[in-house]
RNA sequence: CGGGGCAUGGCGCAGGCUGGUAGCGCGCCUGCUUUGGGAGCAGGAGGUCGGGGGUUCGAAUCCCUCUGCCCCGACCA
């Protein structure tokens, strides 16, 4: 056949465009013909539009070249397989192909928010700001809002979540403790004004989220309700073949009490986690506790030495310059706190070694508010600059000494002797300067003891997918949300919110799924479930021909299929199907077909196998029987 | 917002310092050959070199300015 003759290529009279023998065709007015399918995957007589999935009728842009702008392989790779195109700054279009994948992940979100007993709903992207200034989030929420004005010139915001909204709702519909407990969700776009947009549809501006909310009469329920959806997440995210861990979270901006965070595995996540090797502890470095890494403390050995230290700023200097171990350094980091009597400022201890955490930092009773002093500042009070720092001598009356629980347990160390160029060495707690207040103040490390005991910590990086709290009470008492209880008084709600990132998940997935050759889907997401790839099918007949039919039973017996009929070289067509990453290939060609077999190849990983049709089959169902997801 | 980089056919890049008629690979179109892992040969189309201003006989190239995008830090699904 010439290659002028592709486009009008003929279809087989005998064959619809489905590869059927026969279908039936129904004429609309004024708009053609459609073709209906009997689908057998369902008993009931089920009709559909024929659905386009041949190659040749799918818009499949793919990319041989990586386009300048991808850093990650998950952005690489879904340009490459043309499942998103950029339109600008943290904005995407998905792609046919995406799209598909999108509303797989919908899918099972779908069923099990649905199997959780929530209620799906949608509301308004566009919020007024009365709600949010309501809410008191006008004001705080900052740039990442995005705000609008309507033609009369009233003030709006793009929502970038939805408790004002929900809550405004349940307040004028929820009346009674007989409608309580409730959990609403929608599946939605949302917009943050991110600062730095990046990685694709991993950190967009524009995303498509699931945000899910609860209203409960006391907090009983609410925890109650909050472990229903904890379960729902964990079989959401297991259904999806993802590698994920729930972690405990920091309640953030959001506030409230209990919060975890569902993290996706993956070296490119932004997220660091802190697991423990042996035991049920997870939690986000930003709050994950940590205990002393020193069993004790040792008695002094050393006497109270000040040594020159010329030069010397940092703990790693002064180790190398004295010859000690970074681990009997302390280091000295100001603060200025505000209290009745004017600012104050606040010294925080922590081993050489460690590093200070900013979140636990603003949870020490005092230093809620506090911000890092100015040199200046340091130098009046202290009579030293950065450097030369050390709790010795100060005014307690007016410095708040707060020492990390691992510096608290340190003897005989070195630290700055608040006077420029010099150093104490063989400092000792409760003998040299009184006993501070301890607190929790170092970002853990790897290694450090788990906080239940049970093994040490191992730090790996996560991609943050799904977040749950529990939001308490605050929303409902700002905007008057109350509901008339069983003793009839009037209580405000119990809150509870939950969000997936939909979107971010199809990038998370394919940063865990990948290979050199391109996406290796997880069955549950796939745009496919079998490629099915004709081999010589535009000079044979008869490739062509059992292709068509094969399609045809495939499909019946419920499979999405790609009919690869584009009739490319067989290279070109192998590597497209492999960059796409569809679980199930298989192969037809000439030679197989004279010996009636087929070739069959699993996306992850193995070699190819020969089989019969039957044999082929029954693969697929007990590949499907495996599979939870499907 | 601060720091760094980039902008040249659809994609990936060279050219720029030293101004002088815009080039390569891939892709696309046509023909012939080829046909199980991104084919070969021949022919062809496609670019106001991100926008504006300036210097110059002459600007992709030098200067000014604006815009867009990417990377590194403070946010979050």
């Amino acid at each position: 056949m010439s290659p002028s003759g592709r486009r009008e290529r003929p279809r087989e009279p005998s064959l619809d465009p489905c590869g059927r023998r026969s279908s039936e065709t129904i004429a609309l007015p004024g708009r053609g013909t459609l073709q209906l399918l009997q689908c057998s995957r369902v008993s009931s007589p089920f009709v559909e539009i024929l659905p386009r999935m041949r190659a040749r009728d799918l818009s499949l842009f793919t990319l041989k070249e990586t386009p300048a702008e991808a850093e990650l392989v998950s952005h690489r790779l879904m340009l490459r397989a043309g499942l998103i195109r950029s339109l600008s700054q943290g904005l995407y279009t998905w792609l046919p192909l995406g799209l598909r994948t999108l509303r797989r992940v919908e899918r099972v979100v779908r069923e099990e928010m649905d199997r959780s007993g929530a209620q799906e709903l949608l509301m308004p992207a566009i919020q007024p700001a009365e709600l949010w200034q309501e809410s008191g989030r006008w004001d705080k929420y900052g740039p990442e809002l995005l705000r609008l004005r309507d033609r009369h010139d009233r003030p709006y915001c793009f929502g970038p979540t939805h408790e004002e909204v929900i809550t405004d709702l349940a307040r004028r519909e929820l009346r009674s403790y007989r409608q309580l407990p409730v959990a609403w969700y929608q599946i939605q776009t949302k917009f943050r004004d991110e600062i730095r947009p990046r990685f694709g549809v991993m950190r967009a501006r524009e995303f498509l989220m699931k945000d899910a909310y609860s209203f409960h009469r006391d907090e009983t329920s609410l925890a109650d309700g909050y472990e229903k959806i904890f379960a729902a997440y964990s079989r959401i995210f297991t259904r999806l073949g993802l590698d994920f861990r729930a972690v405990r979270a920091d309640t953030g901006s959001i506030g409230g009490r209990s919060s975890h965070e569902f993290h996706v595995l993956a070296q490119a996540g932004e997220d660091l986690l802190a697991l423990s090797d042996s035991g049920p502890y997870a939690a986000n470095v930003e709050l994950a506790e940590a205990l002393s890494v020193l069993p004790g403390r040792a008695p002094p050995t050393q006497p109270l030495t000040r040594v020159p230290t010329p030069g010397i700023r940092s703990c790693e200097d002064l180790a190398r310059h004295l010859g000690i171990p970074l681990e009997k350094t302390l280091k000295t980091l100001v603060f200025v706190r505000e209290t009745s009597a004017g600012p104050r400022l606040a010294l925080l201890l922590l081993r050489g070694d460690h590093t200070l955490n900013e979140v636990k930092r603003a949870k020490v009773p005092g230093l809620e508010e506090a911000r890092y002093a100015t040199e200046e500042e340091i130098r009046r009070e202290l009579g030293a600059g950065p450097g030369s720092l050390g709790p010795l001598g100060v005014d307690l009356q007016r410095v708040l000494v707060v020492a990390d629980r691992t510096a608290a347990a340190v003897s005989d160390f070195a630290v700055g002797a608040n006077e420029d160029g010099y150093h104490d060495t063989g400092v000792n707690w409760g003998r040299d300067l009184p006993e501070p207040t301890v607190a929790d103040l170092r970002t853990v490390v790897d290694g450090d003891p788990s906080p239940d005991g049970r093994g040490r910590l191992r730090l790996q990086r996560g991609i943050e997918v799904g977040h749950v709290f529990q939001l308490g009470t605050q929303y409902s008492e700002r905007m008057n949300a109350t509901f008339r209880d069983e003793d009839g008084s009037e209580r405000v709600f119990w809150m509870g919110c939950y969000g997936i990132g939909v979107s971010r998940i199809v990038a998370a997935a394919v940063e865990q799924n990948h290979d050199e050759r391109g996406i290796v889907w997880p069955a549950a997401m796939a745009p496919f479930d079998v490629a099915l790839a004709p081999v010589s099918s535009q000079s044979d007949t008869g490739v062509r021909r059992a292709a068509e039919s094969l399609y045809d039973e495939l499909r019946s017996r419920g499979y999405e299929v790609l009919y690869d009929d584009r009739e490319l070289r067989a290279g070109v067509m192998f590597a497209d199907l492999d960059l796409i990453g569809i679980p199930h290939r298989i192969v037809l060609s000439p030679r197989l077909l004279a010996a009636d077999k087929l070739e069959y190849v699993a996306r992850r990983g193995s070699a190819s196998r020969e089989l019969r049709r039957d044999e082929l089959f029954r693969l697929l169902e007990d590949d499907r029987r495996r599979d939870p997801a499907l």
